[in-house]
DNA sequence: CATGAATGAGCTTTCATTCAT
DNA sequence: TATGAATGAAAGCTCATTCAT
């Protein structure tokens, strides 16, 4: 008992952190990094102000701490890309879903790209940060597969395998969630179903 | 000459409130509503704060007037796209191909689209007037243009006749601008065509 | 017709600062020196706040001279006042009346005394304007009277002649006018009966 | 010494609000609302502008507070003027001289009353606060002992036996406060004699 | 660690005043 | 004379940040 309590309230402290950053998520969130306020940021998690300066500095080191904090699922969404199987068609289609399912459909990840639009001309080191650590490597990963594709004859070796382009209808399939909040123009299953049957249609060598 | 100092007076005063818009439109889009000064955007055209109040009683009031000011080309854009000839596929890509020059191209539209997506959660009616004008419009446009290709058998009566799919990588091109400024990663041309050829190929109904 | 229409404008010029007054009197009373507008003074008679600073140098000198402007009517009031016949409690009565009807039921007397208590404090020149012109030669003018009706052996010789004490009911009913506007307490002819009663019966010798 | 110490930090906390409220006070009634300075306030009690605002949201509530903290002490005067004894002449006599003592002797009252004519038209609910709470009950009290007096055949039973008349000198003596300062005209003492004077010859039956 | 009173720089907004026309 | 665009000195208010407890 004495040592469940002990360690709670370690463990508790130990989570304060986290918990700033969790509500300064969502303060951000809801109202851009000049507007929100430290504040408000504390009296979500019942803390006052001066506890949030013990342990982030400043309210721009906080932010950029917060950024940190939610962009780590990347790193294991990454990995489970590549564990894939079957035909590179199979692939890519596993491949897009799976991004539909982490990205479009993870909040975290959804608002991180909403900062990257809202904060990036002001703090420049996100939008990097953003491109190198989850852009990119997304990028390479889908032209990979593209590439390989071809080399194994079954997409067609036209200008059409250009990873952006196969990947945007999830780029734009975002931002319209990002602005229309719940409420979309198109459902979102009929939206991929068309998405995955136009790369396989305009890629897929029809006899192969 | 003369009729130049002629003009001045009452002219500079005509001109004054775009002076204004177009100023605030700059400071704007480099620090963000909440961030940006009144101060700054009055002293972009060598006038004191005080001038601005003169023309818009509040920032915010500035702000809206702001985004009306630049949201006005979409009409000319919507007109413009009425006037296409030629097989539907050929339409098609000349509207993908209009979308490009004109929204994509045109820094006013593409910011215009970051206010949507940074100041809209604090201004709803920025984005319903966005989607109302410019989206709305533009998908439908898409749309009609896809199920008249349906139609008259050029185009595959598939899932992927989906506008916004279509309509994707225009969006996600929009983003990379937004988000990486001048410095692509895979240059426009190539991009643009890598688009049209995996719609064509994708939807155009081969033997026809 | 022509002489008509040059007499009228020239007399329109003429009414000009005569106008501006009026207005100012109005907006000061509605909004005290501080908050009330140059702006709102011009607007009220059709003109704009340039053509204030064509008649008036500053603010302050425009409340200075509206002051001036409606105080006016006191040497008027003081003149009337001289002209009483009858004993010398008649002459009181006379004069209370005249009081009643001069400086209570004019709204610019009214005012001007609400004027001398907000504006004072800052505007001392005010009050001692309005002492100097209004209200010692008022006192005196009761104590004359109190005076002359003792040596008469019509009013006791007691403390109670004070002019100031006599006077009072007329200073408190403004007072409550000021404050409470249109709906007294009590209604202004029971009211000036009662001070008419106590005043002559505590004042005048019975026998007498 | 210790003690002062050790109560200080709660303490000072506690007396803040007040210190605030005490010095709006001279700052109002120096200035008036429109031109008094919230700064200003602040530097009499040696802090800074921020701190008014860690106590009172606006400037306009400040004032508000203000005037219900200096109107406390009403309720004081209202209670003792219950425990008068004696015929209802010498109630009369006392109740007055109470009034002067309470009313008119004392600065914050008196100032109230200032803020009730120069804030009035812009704070209505002052207005209707100083009458319920003070004036109102201030003269049902008196015109409670004048009934009584009749009642009791101590005064006569005529027009003159009105609350607000037998008060009004009380009124017009913190007019002339309000307006002169502290270089009367008359004297108080002979003033306040002058008025139960006049009172008691005018009310009270002679052979009573 | 946590608090919260206090700070003060900075911003929006107001408005008396000026001046070229 | 009259205008009204422009000014700029305030003033109210906010909030990130500090620090004694």
């Amino acid at each position: 008992m004495v040592n469940d309590r002990k360690l709670n309230r370690a463990e508790q402290k130990a989570q304060r952190p986290i918990q700033i950053l969790d509500a300064a998520f969502e303060e951000f969130i809801a109202n851009g990094f000049a507007t929100a306020r430290v504040e408000d940021i504390a009296e979500r998690i019942g803390v006052t102000k001066g506890t949030i300066y013990v342990y982030f500095p400043t309210k721009e080191n906080l932010f950029a701490a917060m950024i940190a904090h939610v962009a780590t699922p990347f790193e294991e969404l990454l990995n489970n890309a590549g564990d894939l199987k079957g035909s590179c068609a199979d692939r890519l289609e596993a491949l897009l879903l799976l991004f539909y399912e982490k990205i479009l459909n993870n909040r975290r990840t959804r608002e991180l790209i909403r900062f990257v639009i809202s904060e990036g001309p002001r703090f420049p080191h996100i939008v990097k940060k953003h491109h190198d650590e989850l852009i990119d490597p997304l990028f390479m990963r889908v032209q990979a597969l593209l590439d390989e594709g071809i080399e194994a004859g079954e997409f067609r070796d036209g200008p059409a395998a250009l990873a952006p382009v196969v990947f945007a209808p999830v780029i734009a399939r975002i931002m319209e969630t990002l602005i229309r909040g719940d409420s979309p123009h198109v459902e979102l299953d009929p939206y991929i179903r068309a998405h995955l049957d136009l790369v396989m249609n305009g890629l897929v060598i029809k006899g192969a």
